[in-house]
DNA sequence: ACCTGAACACCGTTCAAGT
DNA sequence: ACCTGAACACCGTTCAAGT
């Protein structure tokens, strides 16, 4: 307390500090006398390292993607490096759910991410896709793990399933059956994810094979 | 002004003014005092019609959920209603570019939200799907749907194709191909919402033919 | 029944001081 | 070079008045 702090405040720092404290507490806990306070320092002393509270959220988005492991890229067969990737991907975002209301409206364009997509995609067309096909795959993946991620589907039907029987019976029925498959609360969003994702590569292997529909 | 309003306050016509606010002017500019100014009444006056600006929040998501054009599921053939259905729902979220945000993290419970996915996954059902595989279909629909409604992907990379050429050379040529295909800025987004429908689509529709790779 | 003004505790951000 | 206290304009929300 008597000594001055030394360098413990840089951008990299404050990031690391304030995803863990959207972690530990929510999104909306994100302020910025919360975050100095985690940091044992004053508010303002931040704006010596960052330009504004929306730089802080990019450094967040920055550090969630530096988490995704893109390793699994380099694997053959490319089909099964491709879904590992997007599951490691998916288990990134779902390990930071606080988060990613923020990584989804944030577009990031990091050296490491532009890497990461331009292997992908290298992948992709070594596989055998045009550059076209490849980014319209690429696009669709994306979706499917961002949108799973954010799991709205899950969120409004795990709750209540017997609740609005009589009235919605398709509804009901669907619920009940996939809890029976796999009762865990996040099943139904994963076993979507992993639905949707065989659908979509294997549907392209079919094209790339020529048995497509074209 | 000399007269006093007479009802012009209620729930649905607070969230009418706060989508058109969201709309015209971004989702940061929903504020308590401009969305009175806009009603012509002093912020305070709201909280005698809502309980929060959250419930302002899921009075809006409900008017999101309400532009869903259903119809398209009891048209024939089911494949084309689905597809129909899951492109009208994209349409209104990305109508609404402010506003997607406030959606992706919103579950909606209303009644019409729940009759609306009964019939999807009835038409599932009668299609053909167990009513485990209907759930499934239609998270992986909901999924994409949200994912490329966010956009993300296309926000990411549409803009600056050339930037990154020589590190980044199997991203620089799918975008340049993209564009090649489709020079509008969201046309990367369609494309690769489209594909991922057509595989998901294409791919149930196999499987419940026996075509499929079970 | 419902609009109002004033106030509350909070927020992001700035800036003149300090060291 | 960087932390600090105080201040700024703002925010959501409450509440005693008013009509």
């Amino acid at each position: 307390m008597g000594r001055p702090h030394q360098t413990l405040l840089s951008r990299t720092a404050i990031a690391h500090a304030a995803l863990e404290l959207i972690d530990d507490r929510g999104y909306e806990a994100l302020t910025m006398r919360a975050l100095a306070d985690r940091l044992g320092v004053r508010g303002a002393s931040l704006y010596n390292h960052i330009g504004s509270k929306d730089d802080i959220l990019d450094a967040v988005s920055e550090l969630l993607d530096a988490e995704i492991d893109h390793t699994p890229l380099h694997r053959e067969p490319w089909l099964d490096g491709i879904a590992a990737y997007a599951r490691g991907y998916r288990r990134v975002l779902q390990s930071h759910p606080n988060a990613i209301s923020l990584v989804a409206r944030r577009a990031v364009h990091t050296e490491d991410a532009l890497r990461e997509y331009d292997t992908l995609l290298a992948t992709l067309v070594r596989a055998g896709c045009t550059p076209a096909l490849a980014a319209e795959t690429a696009a669709a993946l994306d979706f499917l793990v961002i949108g799973s991620a954010l799991e709205t589907y899950a969120a409004g039907f795990t709750r209540p399933p017997a609740a609005y029987r009589p009235e919605h019976p398709a509804l009901a029925d669907s619920l009940e059956a996939a809890n029976r498959v796999d009762p865990s609360p996040t099943a139904l969003d994963d076993r979507g994810f992993e639905f949707g994702l065989r659908m979509i590569l294997g549907g392209l292997a079919a094209q790339l094979a020529g048995t497509g529909s074209g």
